[in-house]
DNA sequence: CGACACATGTAACACGTTACATGATTTG
DNA sequence: CAAATCATGTAACGTGTTACATGTGTCG
């Protein structure tokens, strides 16, 4: 639901046509989220269907306009009075990822982190040289500055964002990498125990053992 | 695609039935992401359509069982071994939301970041007080222990990556305020600036000033 | 002229998600 | 007996996303 808002939020500034929506937007979000520029049109015509937003004429160069309606507003003003969700975020891929790699057997897990963390360290060296060009004021990828002024603050932030979830990202994955090396710390000891104590007392560890 | 890759990994410890799969899903994720029942079968019918899994007969008890394909277990580990891309990352509600919030006029931004940084300190008290209890040895929510050993590592590391995330967030909210706060010293700056010279020859600053 | 940016759209697909229908078995 | 859990499935929808078709104007 963010492009719907997106566009919304740009409407509400008065209206736009299609094409002018795509680079306002992108004007934003910078190269990180491209937004196929069909995409705006059937976004925008799903935002009509719902009422949010309607057609307002035709400039004198032929460019078809769109307008935000009264409940369009509405809808905005309820998406930024209402916090996104934290608690039932969005699937996190990676997360899954590592939750299946710990469990199935026959994963490389630590290969597996250590990928990652190489790629994310990457992203994250490419985010914090793009945000030195932008400090140095250089031209946002895009040109020069549609979207007025504000655009290249809300370009900063987005790009602060994705250096904060990445660098996040990273730590959670040396924080894996210390949680798996006690896990194996574990298990070894387990084994040493049974092994000491071959058919013992192997009080019923739930379901299936961690060695076989 | 982190729901077909899920069950994917699931099934390559041996044949599952749908709601099995659920179960054990739902015990590597915990109650973060609920899995709806009636989506194990609609994507276990999208990956037999792909030819990753196939029909594996049935039980004593009439369970349809699955089983992963040699090409499921090619897929499966060509997502183990490529990272998640970090450019290019899923578009973030919140992220866009604040660009968006920045530039159009009349939005109350500090509301709109003040109410989200609430909201996400709350979630991160939540997933805090659920480790806790998790690390206490508590079962998870859903019940007993299933899923095997490195159930309860997955759950665990999940919830941390839930906490590190959200942590990184509510510090990107912060630094959101202090842009916020420079960026009305600029604007500030520059009235000042205009009404002792207005009209005068307002030398073209060079975008933006570091500290007006 | 050819390439490229501008500009508008449509068709089709994938995935995730919900709601519904249905029935067996267990448990209070 | 009623309610809850186990269990399998289908129908339908929404959004995001891509690929394609089409046409204008501009610039080297």
């Amino acid at each position: 639901m963010s492009i719907r808002h997106g566009l919304l939020a740009l409407l509400d500034q008065g209206p736009r046509y299609g094409y002018q929506l795509r680079t306002e937007f992108e004007a934003r979000t910078g190269a990180t989220w491209p937004l196929n520029v069909g995409q705006v049109y059937t976004t925008l015509s799903r935002l009509e269907r719902d009422g949010l937003v309607e057609p307002a004429g035709e400039d004198e160069e032929g460019h078809q306009f769109y307008a935000i309606t009264a409940s369009g507003r509405d809808e905005l003003h309820a998406w930024f009075d209402t916090p996104v969700p934290r608690t039932n975020p969005p699937r996190d891929e990676l997360a899954i990822k590592l939750a299946m790699a710990v469990t199935v057997p026959g994963v490389d897990v630590p290969a597996v982190v250590q990928g990652q963390r190489r790629h994310s360290i990457k992203a994250l060296q490419d985010y914090t040289r793009l945000k030195g060009r932008a400090l140095a004021g250089e031209a946002r990828p895009g040109g020069g500055q549609p979207g007025g002024p504000g655009a290249d603050l809300a370009w900063l932030l987005v790009l602060e964002q994705l250096i904060f979830q990445t660098e996040a990202e990273i730590r959670w994955l040396d924080h894996c990498e210390t949680r798996l090396a006690q896990q194996a710390e574990i298990e070894q000891a387990r084994a040493a125990e049974a092994a000491a104590a071959p058919e013992g007392g192997t009080r019923r560890i739930g379901r299936r053992r961690t060695r076989a």
